[in-house]
DNA sequence: CTCCATCAGGATGTGCACATTTCTTGACGT
DNA sequence: ACGTCAAGAAATGTGCACATCCTGATGGAG
């Protein structure tokens, strides 16, 4: 199996997807914003095409919106579709957090306990973007504990289109979670093989979000394209690895 | 918000994504099958361009496995990814009974009794091709009934790619769940409103699926494309119906 | 003054042609 | 005889140019 880069290789449309992704991510897009082809190729340096296929991509993720001969337009969640997404997680995460109690191993349990000292860490420091991304991946860390990738992979997309509002709509609050005292219990509760106790926590801690959320509703404000991708373009793309091509 | 319809329209990706999708759906494309754009250009009487957008979602939807340079392939499910697909409908499912044991309405209620009826119509028909659909569909009923848009799109992708080894290593056996007469104990359970029966008749019912799968391996035999799309472009697509762009 | 029709400008969608890569076939050397 | 390598052919990936459609503005009629 040759995996032979080639000179543009498909690393230029992964950094297209992901300098798009974010500046989603860092609240650079607000909801309802259009992106049209020719200006995001001008601001990436990158051919309309790359850009087509980046777009297309996002819509089919649920990251964007498109409306056919009209473009692609950054989302605005509503309030139902968020309770909706946090209603499927509660379903999921209950049944995990509910499996990794009953039982797992050794290392699975040191792995959560260095998650949440590295969040503690964090809040200590007070890094609130350092903060933002360990509280996401604490949920994947419990998916990944199930040691089922397919689990993984469905949950990580439910995860980002959740956290998507907190990008987008409120940007200013870097509080992903309610805090890291609340995943700290969870973790206890499942080393500790709690079962009832691990989900009913779980239950709390999305239900919180979700209130969270819904108080703070989007702030509409234009963008201009070639100010929210400012410094964007070069930088690594990270959340993509998790997203690699399927080989039989 | 005007949606007229040009000349050859979006209506004809549709049918191009249909059309190899009927194919999978009615065994025609073995796991493995190599499936270039020319030749299903040249079949299908559209363009490459058209054939490339279908192979590409088809791809992203995971029914089909890209590798770079090399083309687009029909999967192989290993029986792993499959015990994990259905491990994470387990998790689902079971949520999902039991929510709907806790509290439905009586139109929904009415709503299961008339599936399962249809169900059991078509087991004395003997109407094995209706039963598959019958089969799939009464698990996104009960999605569907629990009124949020986002489970019922989740749980259809996964049932959908949980049936395609049914389409593609065993075609010969149309039968897609292990009897009706499981649906009508779970609904009954359901409507019973007992949750716990219900739950667990709906893992025992997944993990009987599962071995069923398990049993029949897939035959590996080389596919003519000409011959796995005789009579098959034409007709209208179904299954895309469900699939439609999202309109903020 | 308001409303509608018409038209220019721009953006999206699509087909086409070329560059690049991979697979196959055949010949050559060991 | 087998393995290796090279050259041709075919398939994939990409950029370009044109067709089609939407949007906003402008001008005329009521």
């Amino acid at each position: 199996m040759p995996r032979k880069p080639r000179k543009g290789d498909v690393a230029a449309d992964e950094a297209v997807y992901g300098a798009i992704r974010r500046a989603m991510h860092m609240g650079r897009l607000a909801p309802g914003t259009k992106l049209q082809e020719p200006a995001l190729a001008r601001v990436l340096g990158v051919s309309r095409e790359r850009v087509r296929k980046a777009l297309h991509r996002l819509v089919h993720e649920g990251w964007l919106t498109a409306i056919p001969n009209r473009g692609t337009f950054v989302p605005s969640l509503t309030v139902e579709e968020m309770r909706e997404i946090y209603d499927v997680r509660s379903m999921l995460e209950a049944a995990i957090v509910r499996r990794l109690s009953e039982g797992h191993t050794t290392a699975a349990a040191k792995r959560l306990k260095a998650h949440v000292a590295e969040e503690k860490a964090a809040t200590r420091r007070d890094d609130r973007g350092r903060l933002f991304e360990l509280s996401g991946e604490f949920h994947v860390l419990l998916a990944e504990l199930c040691g089922n990738d397919e689990l993984t992979r469905l949950l990580r997309g439910l995860l980002t289109r959740s956290t998507m509002h907190f990008s987008l709509a409120a940007p200013r609050q870097l509080t992903n979670c309610a805090g890291p005292h609340e995943h700290g219990d969870i973790a206890e509760a499942i080393i500790g093989g709690k079962a009832d106790r691990a989900a009913k926590l779980m239950l709390v801690h999305l239900a919180g979000l979700v209130t969270l959320q819904a108080g703070h509703p989007p702030e509409q404000k234009p963008v201009d394209l070639a100010e929210a991708f400012r410094d964007i373009e070069g930088k690594p793309v990270r959340e993509a690895i998790g997203r690699r091509i399927r080989n039989a």
